[in-house]
DNA sequence: TTGAAAGCGCTAACAG
DNA sequence: CTGTTAGCGCTTTCAA
């Protein structure tokens, strides 16, 4: 027998140990069907022997695979990163494995993935939707199939579905205020595109300050736009040509990266990045535990966002958590860089 | 039929259409045998009734899953996340699906990993080893499945096996000459570790390049450390703190965040980037194409890695591609940041 | 051109 | 405590 390149199956040891294989099936899995002392030679042959259980085989006759499909727009960027990798951390732990595709920001693949994986038989499907996603029917039929769901972060419009978000609105209440509060009169929000909740979210909360405050709103400084560097440097620029004598003094930024744009666009015409101007953007307080940096952070909680994302799936899968959906919405935190204040108190 | 919460089958669309599901089955997959007409009726029935073929049934019997495992160390690094990218990327064209695994950089994990991936019976394997990968038997234990292995940017010593690299080595080397072509002597190399390929040869290209034109290397300047902003932050901290009044002209730096690092330390002490000191890091070129960036970029051919790896996968997949194992290795791309060139020159 | 039978490797239900 | 039987949904012979 084991010959070479045919993985060991339950029959191969079933045969060595001259049991049947439903023997080895279930001291595998710890059955109390099966006495101690079995179960421990059938072990220990598996382990001597190599033996690497056939995933689909008992995915397609158990209807469970331990697997939990992920579906996220984009990967290269420090927020999903970051959520991703604590949702493997979780699955590692649980001996749940993780099948994660990326739709790249297109409704189309989006909707190819989540077939992919409702053909994988996933046990239940974590999704961060994509900027154009409009048509539910997808979502429709993935809660038809009774495969459990669940939106992280982006999350459209559906009813019935449970979230897990974090509170744009507020965290982009707090920049703002803490700007107002300091004396600024100018400020810029260059934010995300607003048919996004978080783009909406974080413009609500920007003009709830400003009203709150009667500050008023300069229009050419509310500015629609991506997520990443160049948009950041368009946006700043756009600002400048409208009107280089006139610029706002504090800037709320939608990514780490757009701030990045912004201060590369600031540092081309003379202008100097936080003297000048005062930057806060969404995104991780990971550095700035070590060091000042030159912008203030509305600190997202990614880490906690993935952990609470698994957990809920899990419990969701195993029926054991509330059959209500739940909306979470998870608390950001506004981080000052004492380097600015300093320079700039 | 057509249950609630009990996706189609084959079984369900031959009833439907009074044949048997053995037609059904080679219907979908355009199978010669059957006629055009006929292969017409079925898919358009199954795309009404939401037909999803059963993977795990088709795995089981098909011993093909097109499904390609990937094993990468870490994911929030824009380098592996850009690289993971273009592999997905390349699958979704070819009807594959990846799964991807996390090793966190831990050696035990990257087994475990392995292990549920062979599980899954993944068509082929393609990994980039933690930093602390010395064990080599797992992927002795690949080859003797006969399940196709690539390795990519990190990479062990293995004889037998195909990889895909960097020239890193180069990129240090062309980044360092380019400075002393331009009259720097002051130089520091804000490097990465050198027990990995990628930390070690850089070092090695930035050694040469000193040797070659015979500058003088000060052990205080080249710096080991990570690839986070933070390790930037300290390393620049750390050559200030040693003599404030003797700091190089010019930097090669490990990655983009350690740039960043570096250029934040600087400005906590009233250094300017780029004028007081030019910075050329690794890293991608994706903004610089839009704008002008504060630093020089070794360009990472990370799209081009990601894409060539799937090829490769695939083509040792099918049995197209040849049967000796290939190492390859992609240059780099020195892009000099104009604006620098412009300010200082 | 179509279909009946067998089997992929595993688990659940039910006997012994 | 152990084993027999049946079946998960699909594909691959091989016969009609």
């Amino acid at each position: 027998m084991n010959q070479k390149n045919h993985p060991i199956r339950l029959d191969d040891l079933a045969e060595a140990l001259h049991v049947s294989k439903v023997t080895i099936s279930k001291a595998l899995r710890d059955h109390p069907d099966i006495s101690i002392a079995t179960t421990q030679r059938v072990k220990e042959l598996a382990e001597k022997m190599g033996y690497m259980p056939n995933i689909m085989a008992r995915t397609l006759s158990a209807h469970k695979s331990r697997t939990i499909g992920l579906v996220i727009p984009e990967i290269a960027h420090i927020f999903f990163a970051s959520i991703i990798d604590s949702i493997y951390d979780a699955a590692f732990e649980n001996n749940y494995e993780i099948i994660l595709t990326v739709s790249q920001e297109q409704d189309e693949r989006e909707k190819k993935h989540i077939l992919s994986l409702l053909s994988m038989r996933v046990d239940g499907l974590i999704v961060s939707v994509t900027q154009q996603t409009n048509d539910l029917a997808i979502f429709e039929k993935v809660n038809e199939l009774g495969v459990p769901l669940l939106f992280i972060d982006r999350t459209p419009k559906m009813p019935n579905i449970s979230s897990i978000t974090v509170n744009d609105m507020e965290g982009a209440f707090n920049a703002i205020e803490y700007g107002i509060k300091k004396g600024y009169t100018r400020i810029a929000h260059c934010g995300g595109y607003r048919n996004l909740n978080i783009g909406r979210d974080r413009y609500e909360g920007f003009m709830k300050a400003m009203n709150k405050h009667s500050i008023p709103v300069n229009d050419n400084w509310v500015i629609e736009g991506g997520l990443r560097e160049e948009d950041g440097y368009n946006a700043f620029m756009k600002m400048y040509k409208n009107d280089k004598n006139n610029l706002p003094e504090y800037i709320l930024a939608i990514s780490y990266p757009v701030a990045l744009g912004i201060y590369t666009a600031a540092l081309e015409v003379g202008i100097n990045i936080p003297s000048d101007i005062e930057i806060t953007c969404f995104g991780l307080n990971t550095f700035n535990k070590y060091a000042p940096s030159i912008f203030n952070f509305v600190n997202q909680p990614t880490k906690e966002l993935g952990k609470k994302a698994f957990d809920f799936m899990i419990q969701q899968i195993d029926g054991t958590g509330p059959f209500l959906p739940k909306n979470i919405v998870l608390d950001t935190e506004l981080i000052i860089n004492h380097y600015i204040v300093q320079k700039s108190d």
